[in-house]
DNA sequence: TTATTTATGTCAGCCATGTTGACATACTTT
DNA sequence: AAAGTATGTCAACATGGCTGACATAAATAA
């Protein structure tokens, strides 16, 4: 019979897929994992909770501890644990909000934004090769389907934020 | 200057892929855990770690503890943790190695099998739902990012991994 | 045959990072 | 003044990684 009616993609096809996203992006997450092993803090050391919160607090600089958590999607518990040594080793930096002073919104220093980049570089690398390999036709098909595999009801709240262009701090 | 000679995605491009890959597989994962919420054992429950075992066992039945481990990337401390578990709720079966005695080959039971259906269903229906949306040229584009995404000294042995047909085991 | 290596299991403890619940403080809104 | 909101914090617990040490049985080399 094969795909005469090819309406549906095959089992087979959605299982492959699942597999190559599992392994795709274990071993995309471990770059940074290298970078991190060599820092060290009192009491501790980095993982990839903090870079998660440094990757969004550099993309979006003055953003509220309540923004950065509907994005993580953790408790303010587990991301207090976080913040809290990446703001005590200087990484990020809190200013009370303009408009409404109950707010942290947080900054990367340049310390932070140093480490963004060291720890972002080797992610940036691999895409930068593959992207190259695979040509432009299949990296934006590639990221067409990343975005409709996103919760129908946060993919527009995501587009948002991953379409905004980087901004300046000054 | 715009993409005159586009031999390189740009920064932008690639932060945004980064972006999207993160949501998009926070969402992915996050479908299992509703029905693993649902399992109760005693001492303790099951997670993300058990489906990804009963995944792997289910694709390839009788396979060994050194395989899966290789495929996990974990010690075997941890994976004991989760294998016991799954035993001990039936789960999972072991036979010793026809060849090697020392193998504990690993195979679904029936219960196995049908939690594995229950696990992986709403992921399936995830990517189905996808696939159809972006057609197939796109669904093929996806997945050949993906493998290129995959450290390249590991890709060939994933490739034989996530390609081979599904067996029956009689 | 004996010695070594290999595949697996297990105990004990540590660490990172998620969770819930309760409560405090400062600021805003009603 | 009262109620609601943004954030911080303390305490306790769960999951799932990790290391190190040691045990057993089977395969393989000396």
């Amino acid at each position: 019979m094969a795909d005469i009616n090819k309406l549906t993609p095959s089992d087979d096809e959605i299982r492959r897929a699942i597999e190559l996203l599992f392994f795709a992006y274990r071993d995309f997450v471990s770059d940074p994992d290298k970078v991190l092993a060599d820092y060290e803090i009192p009491n501790g050391s980095l993982g990839r909770a903090h870079h998660r919160v440094i990757h969004f607090v550099g993309r979006s600089p003055g953003m509220s501890v309540a923004e950065l958590l509907s994005i993580l999607k953790i408790t303010k518990q587990s991301l207090a644990r976080v913040l809290r040594q990446l703001i005590d080793e200087g990484f990020i930096e809190q200013q009370r909000g303009p408009e409404d002073a109950r707010q942290r919104l947080l900054f990367l220093t340049d310390k932070g934004m140093a480490f963004e980049t060291a720890l972002s570089s080797p992610q940036r690398a691999r895409f930068r090769r593959v992207f190259a390999e695979a040509g432009p036709q299949a990296s934006r098909a590639f990221c067409d389907v990343l975005m409709r595999l996103i919760n129908e009801d946060e993919r527009e709240r995501v587009l948002a934020l991953v379409n905004r262009k980087p901004q300046h701090t000054p």
